[in-house]
DNA sequence: AGAAGTTTGTGAACGAGAGAACAAAATCGT
DNA sequence: ACGATTTTGTTCTCTCGTTCACAAACTTCT
């Protein structure tokens, strides 16, 4: 997994952005982007990194040191040249080619995701909705038609899909993960509640509501205790 | 905000949770509920700290560390008694209590998520569904009627709501967030791709579809990229 | 009872990320 | 031309999180 990960710089006097920016970083650079983007509608061509900083919400240090592994783009004095930096993230992130999508499990969630137009906007292509329901394969959603998941590997080969979407029940994610992976998807993103198991090529990411709400609420109790200890305290 | 945090201790002889889980392992304990309840379902009274982290999918000494943060509830040589390891993580996370949530904007995904079953599940009630457009209003979806955006600072008042969820565009999610705020409600789950500005008390989690999958894309690139490079070295 | 085998809880080493601080590099005003 | 001002890029320090490794504590077998 790690195995040319560690080298140093291929090639001599090669050390622009010497493959591997740190995953916390990665994960703010499409935050930094749609900031860029939202700048650049309202006609702003240069900002400062306080300006971009207070945009995405982040620390404006953190905002610079970010933006330093994947070059030096700023111009001191002066800030970043807005469409000029949108270009290198969506670049780096790999947004300047299309990118093949499909959907399994097109039930509330999944409808709803077929549906958001958000998607497409940022280069990324539905090549089809899947279920293995076979009341739902034909219907029309936005415009695609459901299939069967009989399909998927056909699919997956004929569409270059590199990016798969599970919104099945939990029970069915597993599975339909191993149908995925050995189809050739190496990219996986789940809303499942259930751990996928996957080799080591394979990256998976999970979005999950109940553990969101979990989390609010470890904290909600924790306000409430602290202000019951306050209370306690003043007595 | 962190007025309390590093006081040592409330009372005399209360070590114990000492005030202060490490955010990371909070964000973990609900996965471990998770995997405790699958466990419990399949009839398995005791699990090591082996048999929960591969549940889990984590790694066995990051998972007895972070049950150590609640107390010391294994026994040497045998493991966890499941349902006591169950309800303690439960007790500790808050999910003892209801938490009574409301979800603004029910649009594509409004309309999934409120028709998501896994939220009734853990303590989580759907006090009310919110739409600022007429068409919406009064619509049945489950078991809920669609009110009125206006609604909002009753509803929240009436039924105890600490936990909002956005799920409007994200050009009406500052304002959105703002009236919520105001209402009295503490923790917002953030499904608009919108940076929010709240007070200090207020706890804000975000979740965003096409965040992940420019994060997936980056990796995916990544992928390729070292493939070529490995290509070429071999010629 | 005591030896052998398990498994927890935690100290310590390591690594990654956040933020403060500042020198270097650019612009602007005179 | 040159000092004052702005703002980047980066170094340094500190905090937080992960992982290893092992003594302590428990069970089981003889
Ligand atoms: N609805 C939500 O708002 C929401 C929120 C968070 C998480 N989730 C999770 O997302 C998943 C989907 O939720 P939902 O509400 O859309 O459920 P759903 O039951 O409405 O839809 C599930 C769909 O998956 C299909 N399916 C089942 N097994 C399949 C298989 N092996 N291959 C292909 N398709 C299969 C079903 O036919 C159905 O159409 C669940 O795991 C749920 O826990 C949903
Ligand atoms: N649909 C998805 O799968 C998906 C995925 C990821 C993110 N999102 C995000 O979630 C949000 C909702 O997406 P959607 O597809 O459901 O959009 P949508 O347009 O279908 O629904 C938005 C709803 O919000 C309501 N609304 C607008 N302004 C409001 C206000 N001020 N107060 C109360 N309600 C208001 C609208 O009446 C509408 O019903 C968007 O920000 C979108 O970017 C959606």
């Amino acid at each position: 997994m790690t195995s040319a990960r560690s080298r140093k710089s291929g090639r001599a006097g090669d050390d622009r952005a010497e493959r591997g920016i740190p995953e916390a970083t990665v994960a703010r650079l499409p935050v930094y982007l749609r900031a860029l983007t939202s700048l650049s509608d309202g006609d702003v061509a240069t900002a400062s990194s306080a300006d971009l900083a207070t945009a995405a919400g982040v620390n404006s240090a953190k905002l610079r040191k970010d933006l330093s592994y994947l070059g030096t783009y700023g111009t001191r004095g002066v800030g970043y040249d807005v469409n000029y930096l949108r270009y290198q993230i969506a670049r780096e992130i790999g947004l300047t080619q299309d990118w093949s999508v499909v959907i399994v499990g097109i039930g509330n969630l999944g409808r709803a995701l077929a549906n958001y137009s958000g998607f497409a906007s940022r280069g990324f292509r539905l090549a089809a909705l899947l279920d293995s329901d076979g009341a739902r394969v034909g219907e029309v959603i936005g415009d695609l038609k459901v299939s069967a998941v009989e399909d998927l590997e056909a699919v997956v080969r004929d569409n270059a899909v590199a990016i798969g979407v599970i919104a099945t029940p939990a029970e069915a994610a597993q599975d339909v993960c191993d149908q995925l992976v050995s189809a050739g998807v190496s990219s996986i993103l789940n809303f499942a509640p259930a751990v996928l198991v996957v080799p080591d090529h394979v990256d998976v990411r999970k979005v999950d509501l109940s553990i969101e709400l979990q989390i609010l609420a470890y904290h909600e109790q924790r306000k409430a205790q602290e202000l019951g200890a306050l209370e306690a305290g003043a007595v």
